[in-house]
RNA sequence: GGCGCCGUACCCAAGUGGUAAGGGAGCAGUCUGCAAAACUGCGAUGCAGCGGUUCGAACCCGCUCGGCGCCUCCA
C-alpha cells in the first residue's frame, strides 16, 4: 500500500486512486528559455520514479508533463539574441528532451505546451469571470484571491499574513495585491492571441489549469512539482481550478526538495547552478558522469528532504554503482558450479522484494530502497564464493533489473560508464552508452581484449613484469584489470 | 513580521515511541605472483543542547543554539 505525503493535508496519507487501477497525475514541468539544471532534474526524476513504481504496481498511468512556452522571461531571451520566441522554445525543447533522456527520464504521456491550449485557457477564463472570480481591466484579467474563500490551504497562508509580508509593489488596478493576472495584454512585437480581452496571453498559473483539465478531467489524482511551487503557482492553480468547477482540483499534493550547494539553493538568481549537460559535458568535475551516476546520487536521499550536491557527493554514488556492475559482471561470467546455495538466494530475493516494496510504498523512501539493493548485493556476492548455477546467476541479474527498473537504475548490459577521455585523436574511438551518453574512448574493446591475451601469456610464462606494465598500461587510460582465480582475466573502464 | 523545513559516526544516509539500517572512506585480516574485486573483523553507551511527558524517546512536548527555505520569477 502506497503511502505518499500530501502538502494539501501535511500528512503522509494511503494512495487510492480516484478510478480502480488507473492514475491520473500532472506535474509542472519547465519554463523553455534556457538549459535544465541539476533541480529540474531532481524533480524531474522523483516523478519518474514516482511513475514508474505505480505501473510497477499494477496502475495504468496518464502522465502529464507540461512545458511553459509563452512567458515573460522567453521574451526577455528572445529579444536578447535576436531570434523569435518560437526558436528559442524549440530550442529548450529539445534540450531538456536530451538531458532528460540521458538521465533515463521516460517521456510523459502527454508533454503539452501552453501555446497549444490558448483556447482552453481562454474560455477557462471566461468562466471565472462569468463566476465573478475574475475581473478584466484595460486588457488585463485578474483573479479576485478574496473571492475564494480556500485561498491559503495548501501553502498554509492567511490572505492577512500574505498582504502583511507583500514586498511587490502594488498594482493600482488591482483589488487586492495578491491578485494574480490570468490574462495579460501584449505590447507590440510580443506573442499574442486575440481574446474577448484584446490582444493578449496567458499568465503563468492558468495554463496548468486548462492543461491537466483539459487532460486530465477537473479532478485527478496527483498534481507534483518543486516545493518552490507551493506557493503561490500551486495555491494560484487550486483557486482556478476549484473557483471554475466547483470541484476538488487535485487530490494527492507532491512536492519534492530542493538541490542545494553547500547547503544552499541552487537557483539562477543565486548564480550557483549547474546544468544537466555541463555535469555531463565533465566541465569542472574531473571524473565522467553519466545518468545513471547521477541519477543514484539524486535517489540516494528521500526527495522531500534537501539534496546537497558536490564532486564527493557524486563520487559516492559512482563507488556504489561501481559495486553493483562489479557483481553484475561476476552474474554473466560463465557459472563456476552447478548447483550453489539455490535456497538461500531465493531467500535474499524475497527479503529483497519485501523490503524495496516497503521502503518504495513509504512515501517513496528511494534510500531505503538503494538499501534493499545493496543488502542482497553483499548476499549474492557471498553465494558467488562457492558459486551458483548459471540458470540463477541469470535470474538474480534480472532481479535487479527489474526491480531496479523502478528506480531506472541497473538496466546497462555492463560497466561501461567509466570511459575515460584521452585527447590523442588517433585512438579516439565513440561509443554509445544509452541511456548515458556518446563519450570518446581511449581503446576499443578488441583492442583492450588483445591487451588482455597478451598479459595472460605474460603470466603463463611467469612474466610478471610484462603483465604489470601491460595493466599499468591499461590503468593509464582508465582501464581496470581484474584477476580471476582461473587465470583468466576481466576488465573494466 | 507571517508560514515552514532541517540538525543522526570522518562523509553520505535510513530510522519518527521499544532499546541506533545501509553505503563510502579508514584500519586489520583472508584470498592473490603483486594488484583489483570479493569476503571477515573493528567503528555512534548515543542521534545539536537543556528540560519535560513516559515503564521506555533520536523519535512526543517546551525552550535554546546552529543552518536553510517560502512569503517576488524559480524544480
Amino acid at each position: 500500500m502506497l503511502k505518499l505525503f500530501n502538502t494539501l493535508t501535511g500528512r503522509q496519507e494511503v494512495f487510492e486512486p480516484i478510478e480502480p487501477n488507473k492514475v491520473r497525475m500532472y506535474v509542472c514541468g519547465v519554463t523553455v528559455y534556457d538549459y535544465c539544471h541539476i533541480g529540474h532534474a531532481r524533480s524531474a526524476l522523483v516523478f519518474d520514479v514516482l511513475r514508474r513504481y505505480l505501473e510497477s504496481c499494477g496502475y495504468n498511468v496518464t502522465f502529464v508533463k507540461n512545458f511553459t512556452d509563452v512567458d515573460d522571461k522567453i521574451i526577455k531571451r528572445a529579444n536578447e539574441h535576436r531570434v523569435s520566441c518560437d526558436a528559442v522554445t524549440t530550442k529548450y525543447i529539445q534540450a531538456y528532451h536530451e538531458d532528460m533522456g540521458k538521465l533515463g527520464v521516460r517521456v510523459a504521456t502527454e508533454e503539452p505546451k501552453a501555446t497549444e491550449h490558448i483556447a482552453d485557457i481562454i474560455q477557462l477564463t471566461e468562466r471565472l469571470v462569468a463566476k465573478g472570480l475574475a475581473y478584466a481591466v484595460e486588457g488585463d484579467v485578474y483573479f479576485e484571491v478574496a473571492k475564494y474563500q480556500e485561498y491559503g490551504r495548501l501553502s498554509k497562508r492567511r490572505l492577512e499574513d500574505l498582504q502583511a509580508g507583500a514586498r511587490v509593489d502594488v498594482d493600482e488596478r488591482k483589488r487586492h495585491p495578491m491578485d494574480f493576472a490570468l490574462w495579460k495584454s501584449s505590447k507590440p512585437g510580443e506573442p499574442a492571441w486575440e481574446s474577448p480581452w484584446g490582444l493578449g496571453r496567458p499568465g503563468w498559473h492558468i495554463e496548468c489549469s486548462a492543461m491537466s483539465m483539459q487532460h486530465l478531467g477537473e479532478t485527478f489524482d496527483i498534481h507534483g512539482g518543486g516545493m518552490d511551487l507551493i506557493f503561490p503557482h500551486h495555491e494560484n492553480e487550486i483557486a482556478q481550478s476549484c473557483g471554475a468547477t466547483g470541484k476538488e482540483f487535485a487530490r494527492y499534493w507532491v512536492h519534492n526538495g530542493f538541490v542545494q550547494i553547500n547547503q544552499e539553493k541552487m537557483s539562477k538568481s543565486l548564480g550557483n547552478f549547474f546544468t544537466i549537460r555541463e555535469i555531463f559535458e565533465k566541465s569542472a568535475w574531473s571524473e565522467e558522469v553519466t545518468g545513471e551516476i547521477l541519477r543514484y546520487f539524486l535517489l540516494s536521499t528521500h526527495y522531500h528532504s534537501p539534496v546537497d550536491f558536490s564532486d564527493q557527493a557524486l563520487k559516492e554514488a559512482k563507488q556504489a554503482l561501481n559495486g553493483f556492475y562489479d557483481l553484475f559482471n561476476r552474474l554473466n561470467e560463465p557459472s563456476r558450479s552447478s548447483g550453489g546455495d539455490r535456497d538461500a538466494l531465493q531467500a535474499a530475493v524475497e527479503r529483497t522484494r519485501k523490503s524495496f516494496g516497503q521502503a518504495m510504498d513509504d512515501d517513496l523512501n528511494t534510500s531505503a530502497a538503494l538499501a534493499a539493493f545493496q543488502g542482497l548485493r553483499s548476499e549474492v556476492n557471498k553465494l558467488l564464493g562457492p558459486g551458483l548455477s548459471a540458470e540463477d546467476q541469470r535470474r538474480v541479474r534480472e532481479e535487479f533489473r527489474a526491480l531496479g527498473n523502478n528506480l531506472g537504475l541497473f538496466q546497462l548490459d555492463r560497466w561501461d560508464f567509466n570511459v575515460r577521455i584521452e585527447p590523442q585523436p588517433a585512438h579516439l574511438v565513440l561509443t554509445t552508452f544509452a541511456p548515458t551518453v556518446t563519450i570518446e574512448a581511449a581503446m576499443t574493446n578488441a583492442q583492450i581484449e588483445a591487451k588482455l591475451a597478451e598479459r595472460i601469456d605474460a603470466k603463463k610464462c611467469k612474466d610478471f613484469q610484462r603483465a604489470d606494465a601491460i595493466r599499468e598500461e591499461l590503468r593509464s587510460l582508465g582501464i581496470t584489470i581484474e584477476d580471476k582465480p582461473d587465470g583468466t582475466s576481466r576488465w573494466k573502464r
